[in-house]
DNA sequence: CGAGGAGTTGACGTTGGTCAATAAATGTGG
DNA sequence: CCACATTTATTGACCAACGTCAACTCCTCG
């Protein structure tokens, strides 16, 4: 089997602040694993037998309720965690991964964890503050489907994943891997026809330009205006 | 100043498979403190400077918006965690706890987070399934606010109200502490109208019992079939 | 070239929010 | 202990946001 080279996560945020040696030492009990487009990476109530880097590709973080229903919880970037069940203390994950590309990610078994911990006390740290982030962003949701209508969801949704996956391009920032009205609906708990109406109803406003299974936002800061409701009326 | 017993935390889970002299050393570095009912705790975007057990009373943590809509996260109850911004690497907190109730808390020192973390691992790894099973929560009530209509959402806040603070009376399970409509109202994303509306309903069906600041659950079952979207028509 | 997935758009109805008025319970000061 | 203010709750009337249903178009892939 290839050895993994230590630069494959050296750059990354979780990773800051360890030895080169702890990096190798880290690396030598990861699998690297390749995951079609569409695959699942770890299953919502399946045994949590690993945590996860993704190095490359796209992944959704998707939850479903017992009567099929499902929501988008996150997507994950490349350098991101995910599946960290076992750090939290769950045998199981609480959510499915899905690859929405072609992805490749890095798998630590999860009985490694507390090992991990203690031996590497920087990257617990690193770790428990991506929990913090994204409890905090998870909670922030909340407030979010409680307080605002969809279309001002729908712009928070799609402001903040062009920061966090936007690529510019001459047209605006593209939304940079293929996303449905669908997913979009499932973000933000409305219905693809909602989503579908105030997408052609921005791009006649100039605010977006949208095709199958993209996006690209033209003017971010009025569409952040929208998203923050200021902007009375159009 | 007086000092603290063990008892006084012995029994409690996160505390659980700890020696007792590390309680008692845990102990030494606490602070017992009152808070009147409705007066803040910590307040979000103020510095993490101390995180707390609630020994007594109830708290409830809200998370505002800039335009000052708020949202009930969740209810504290004794024994509980609260403000633990420390543990997740953050120095403020993402949202404020105010007292229900006079309160009685044990607070520490935020800053003293590293150093338990790794004098108590137990302490450690047990605030941090507490977390796991709150970003549990959290991304649970995402889920319903996104696929449930306002009636089911208000049945399963009600629910999960007598699970964690349910007294057991003649006349049903009393949420054993004072709780408006505006407050299921900020707990579900709805009005305190339909909220109303819903009790007064309910009440008619037999299912409830409610009055000022006061709800009794009558029959759980049939609230719990009601919340799950089975039980078709009324 | 055909099939299936993605998107658009119109018509319609319902949920639940908004506005408003009133009542009941609780607290406060004289 | 009573008068009055304040907080909490109820209820009706109205209507808008948005979900549902349905039909149709346009891509893309095999």
């Amino acid at each position: 089997m290839s050895r993994l080279d230590r630069s494959l996560i050296s750059g990354l945020p979780v990773f800051e602040g360890l030895q080169a040696d702890d990096l190798d030492r880290m690396l030598q009990s990861a699998r690297s694993l390749r995951i079609e487009k569409e695959t699942p990476i770890f299953e919502q109530g399946g045994e949590a037998h690993s945590f996860f880097v993704l190095l490359d590709g796209r992944a959704r973080v998707v939850k479903s309720t017992a009567d099929g229903q499902q929501v988008i919880v996150r997507y994950i970037v490349p350098g991101e965690l995910m599946g960290i069940a076992q750090a939290l203390g769950r045998t199981t994950y609480p959510a499915s991964a899905i690859a929405v590309l072609d992805c490749v990610v890095l798998a630590w078994p999860g009985r490694l964890w507390p090992e991990f911990a203690t031996a590497y006390p920087t990257f617990g740290m690193n770790t428990y503050k991506t929990v913090g982030a994204r409890l905090n962003d998870v909670q922030t949701q909340v407030v979010e489907m409680a307080t605002e209508q969809v279309e001002r969801r729908v712009a928070h949704s799609l402001l903040r994943l062009i920061k966090q996956s936007g690529r510019k391009t001459e047209a605006g920032i593209l939304i940079d891997f293929p996303i449905t009205r669908q997913d979009i609906a499932e973000m933000t708990g409305t219905t693809l026809h909602t989503v579908s109406r105030l997408l052609t109803a921005w791009e006649e406003k100039g605010l977006v330009r949208s095709g199958r299974q993209q996006v690209t936002i033209k003017e971010p800061h009025r569409l952040l205006l929208l998203a923050e409701g200021r902007s009375r009326q159009d």
